[in-house]
RNA sequence: GGACGCCUAGCUCAGCUGGUUAGAGCAUCUCGUUUACACCGAGAGGGUCGGGGGUUCGAAUCCCUCGGCGUCCACCA
């Protein structure tokens, strides 16, 4: 333990932090089962930490949702919780694969799935992927996070697994997840199906055609895709449009640049007569909507497109094989010299593309895995769509224990917009990295199990399983499901749950589908969104552009504590916040002074004149109950998540009311040791969540509590007794403030001792009292008297009814004194005049509240009486 | 096309269910090395709360409308 005295003046993060964390680590106090008995004993609080993917390291976002997570698990802990925070990282099939491929590519590799094979593709995945995990546990360490590493928990390891197959097999024998030939998005360069969450929608120019198929043919049709027109099986339209209305229900054939189709005219209601021709080209195996109007109608679906991105044979010999842009062009070629070409309109259109391979998506029909949203479940009653209705609106099945709470609430109504316009899940990836489909096949047998089948011959199902498959059951396969563990029985449903709103359809949704279907409850009790950290200009942090921050190298320059208080304070709920080095700059600031206060206050305890005499003055009252007030509000704002509003409010005490006064105060008055200490051991535990480190390392310096550590001590729960003494402590606070402003404003040297007064109408003794050597020495002052009369000697002014002197011995610059004191008196004269009018108005005074009334009539009074102590002396002056 | 969010001091943002003369941090200006801290202290300036209407005794806050910025969803083919 160093002496105190030798304490740096600057706190040094880099030299506290590691060791800090290891000390943390060693007393088990992450673990909630070796926590203290007052924690076993208390209520469980639980947090699954959002698995980050192992596709790279962390940025700043993962560091403010840690620090979210860790301020929220250590205020729990303190208050007696029995809390954990369970750590974990996500194999995110498509991300680490699309990742490794295009490093494969980079080093030159041409296709690597061709030339490695599956084993050995899957292999170098694995090893990117581990030595990606390891980068980012010990980012995750270095954040500062509480969170219980021996129950650490990865997507793609064997309890995981085999949670997964067991939510695939039940969900099979339920009759939710089938086979189905239907249309997928397919990423032709990924060669996989793609989920609907997984398409970044990019705005492109291209051109709307109108033609007819064939010569003769009754009506018009326009699309951006005349190459799928091969596919058409039936032409679209409004069932009111007179010019169509005689076709509706016939079934026309043409010949379409050498392909025979046979066309349905079908009337369907999605069809708005007023775009184009109102005619629409139904091509049911490569357009999601015409696919669904297909469905409606019975319609064949003719594929024309392959999985390569190429043209299908019967398309004929001069289209077969071509790519589709090549096809494109040979169609418009064809239709124009067939005169059908009618109109070409440039157009800006909505090109899907697949996020993780970039390449644009192709709809094509495939026998694939599916979800079935719709279906009734057979032991539930009601669909997986009902179920994620209900978990965020009544509860499941009506019971509001089972309501997840979503803050802010307006994320709730995007989730139900989503849900009701939710298709089929589309689980199977045509994809190596990944959980393998629990699906065995032998010619025609199938066997759909958590296991390998018994008997030679059974061949597993090549694809694998949607990644949010798999992280979708994140909260209870954490915890053991499917045994029966001890873990699911305590922490879930979990507590609380952050994340950010990108991925509230990709995660939140399917994370409350799994649990509402698996348990029959839901993951989380509250789901708190947070916004997306951008650059100071706004922009994304983009790893591409090089805008990418590690969180580790700010770490490194400002210290854990700066990074976490700068992040969480200036944020709010599901908005986005900025990153600036300022901000940065300023919480290590903050915490310095931190560290310096709590300096000062361990060598005031030693300081003999400062031991405790048992009174207390004035300012120990006010400071104290100030402290009470600041705690009790900290922990109401914490429970509301208000993250940001409570650091501030603590922030403004520990700088402003204790630094800044109470221990200038303390400075001059003495004899206060014990509360000195009770203060700082206070604020240690109030800032704790927020800077855990410095906190931890100032208690163990300060020694009182050797035997605990801070980060399980008991969170304050301060009465505030004071009786009204407060008032008068501000009363004196702002004279203060007032001296010190007439001698700024009257240009007179700080070191230079002066002479100042207080109204003499007021009972000055009384305010005073005791209070004159803190309030001498914080003015300079070598005296202050009652202000008796109003000479020129004395610079004047007014702090609501009280009269503030300065005695500046004849060196009064009268012209300027009069300008300020007309400037203020006419403000003055403004407030008076809008305040009495509205005092006089009878609808204020009936149909206000009292209180309100009252206020104002106060305030008016004060504004006169100074309105009159200043005219007095500009009246002096004249 | 639909939905949502934002527009408050030079900058970044708080301001809950309407009620003192609208706040903070940073920046700016003036002064200051008083032994906890210059990663500091004292003081000051700075806003008709995007525009316009309305409701109300009272609106930054509620309603309508217009404008700008942003995000998500649907894709009219």
């Amino acid at each position: 333990m160093p002496n105190k005295k030798e304490w740096p003046k600057a706190y040094d993060a880099s030299s506290v932090e590691d060791a800090m964390y290891e000390t943390w680590e060693a007393s088990g106090f992450f673990n909630p089962d070796q926590l203290p008995d007052r924690n076993q004993n208390g209520e469980p609080f639980c947090i699954m930490m959002p698995p980050p993917n192992v596709t790279g390291v962390l940025h700043l976002g993962h560091a403010l949702e840690d620090s979210l997570m860790d301020t929220m698990i250590r205020f729990q802990r303190m208050r007696g919780r029995k809390a954990l925070l369970l750590p974990g990282t996500d194999h995110a099939a498509i991300a680490t694969q699309a990742k490794v491929e295009k490093i494969l590519m980079e080093q030159g590799m041409k296709n690597p799935r061709q030339e490695l094979g599956r084993e050995k593709l899957v292999e170098e995945i694995r090893t990117f992927a581990e030595k990606s995990k390891a980068t980012i546990l010990s980012q995750i360490r270095k954040m500062g996070t509480s969170c219980d590493w021996s129950r650490l928990a990865y997507t793609f390891d064997e309890a995981r697994s085999k949670a997964v197959n067991e939510l695939f097999v039940r969900m099979y024998n339920d009759g939710l997840i089938y086979r189905g030939y239907r249309v997928v998005n397919w990423s032709v360069k990924g060669q996989s199906t793609s989920s609907d969450d997984e398409i970044v929608y990019v705005e492109r120019p291209g051109k709307l055609y109108t033609f007819k198929y064939a010569k003769g043919f009754p009506m018009s049709i326009s699309t951006t895709r005349p190459e799928t027109k091969f596919g058409d099986t039936a032409v679209a339209v409004h069932s009111d449009d007179a010019r169509y209305k005689e076709y509706i229900g016939k079934t026309l054939e043409a010949d379409f640049c050498g392909k025979k189709l046979s066309l349905k005219i079908i009337a369907d209601e999605a069809v708005d007569p007023d775009y184009g021709t109102g005619a629409l080209g139904v091509t049911p195996a490569h357009s999601m909507t015409d696919a669904d109007i297909a469905e409606r109608h019975g319609l064949p679906i003719i594929p024309v497109i392959d999985e390569r991105g190429r043209m299908m044979a019967d398309c004929g010999a001069e289209f077969a094989d071509c790519s589709v842009e090549e096809a494109r062009e040979k169609v418009i070629a064809k239709l124009r010299d067939q005169g059908l070409l009618e109109h070409e309109e440039e157009v800006i259109q909505n090109v899907g593309t697949s996020d993780r391979y970039g390449d644009v998506i192709e709809v094509i029909p495939m026998t694939q895995w599916w979800l079935d949203v719709n279906k009734v479940i057979p032991s539930r009653g009601k669909s997986l769509r009902e179920l994620m209705r209900e978990a965020v609106t009544i509860g499941l099945d009506g019971d509001s224990s089972k309501k997840t709470a979503i803050t802010p609430d307006r994320f709730t109504k995007l989730y139900l917009d989503r849900v009701d316009n939710l298709r089929d899940w589309c689980l199977s990836r045509q994809l190596w990295w990944g959980h393998r489909i629990p699906v065995w096949s032998r010619g025609e047998e199938i066997y759909v199990g958590t296991e390998a089948p018994e008997g030679n011959g059974w061949e597993q199902d090549p694809d694998t399983l949607d990644t949010w498959f798999s992280s979708g059951s994140w909260c209870f396969s954490t915890l053991g499901w499917p045994e029966k563990t001890e873990d699911l029985k305590t922490f879930h449903p979990t507590s609380w749950m952050t994340m950010g709103y990108e991925i509230l359809y990709l995660w939140l949704m399917r994370m409350i589908l799994m649990s509402a279907y698996a348990l029959e409850d839901i993951p989380f009790k509250d789901a708190y969104i947070h916004g997306i950290l951008r650059d100071e200009n706004g922009r994304k942090f983009s790893k591409s552009a090089g805008t990418g921050i590690n969180p580790i190298e700010v770490i490194k320059e400002y210290g854990c504590d700066a990074l976490r208080i700068s992040l969480l304070i200036g944020i709010t709920p599901g908005n986005d916040s900025r990153y600036f080095t300022e901000k940065i700059e300023s919480g290590r600031n903050f915490v310095n002074k931190l560290w310096n206060i709590s300096r000062f206050i361990l060598m005031q305890m030693e300081d003999p004149e400062q031991k405790s005499t048992g009174e207390r003055t004035l300012a120990d009252e006010w400071i104290l109950s100030r402290l009470a007030d600041v705690s009790a509000s900290m922990t109401a704002k914490l429970e509301a998540y208000q993250f940001s509003q409570a650091g501030e409010a603590l922030r403004d005490f520990t700088w402003n009311d204790l630094a800044d006064w109470y221990l200038e105060i303390a400075k001059v008055e003495k004899g206060k040791a014990e509360i000195l200490q009770e203060i700082l051991l206070t604020i240690l535990k109030l800032w704790h969540p927020f800077m855990p480190f410095v906190t931890e390392y100032i208690w163990k310096l300060e020694g009182s509590s050797e035997e605990n550590l801070l980060m399980v001590a008991p969170w304050p729960e301060l009465v505030n007794a004071s009786h009204g003494e407060s008032a008068s402590f501000e009363t004196l606070r702002e004279i203060v403030t007032t001296m010190r402003r007439l001698r700024a404003e009257n240009h007179i040297e700080p070191a230079k001792a002066v002479t100042f007064a207080i109204d003499a109408e007021l009972d000055v003794e009384e305010l005073v009292g005791d209070n004159i050597a803190w309030i001498k020495r914080l003015t300079n002052a070598s005296d202050v008297e009652p202000l008796e009369t109003i000479s020129e000697d004395w610079a004047v002014t007014a702090l609501g009814n009280t009269k503030v002197g300065l005695n500046v011995a004849g060196a009064i610059d009268v012209e300027k004194e009069k300008a300020k004191l007309h400037s203020e008196l006419q403000e003055l004269a403004g407030y008076i005049a809008v305040t009495e009018k509205k005092l006089q108005n009878a609808d204020f005074i009936n149909k206000a509240p009292e209180q309100v009334v009252a206020t104002m009539s106060e305030k008016l009074a004060e504004a006169k009486q100074k309105e009159e102590a200043l005219q007095s002396r500009s009246n002096l002056l004249t």
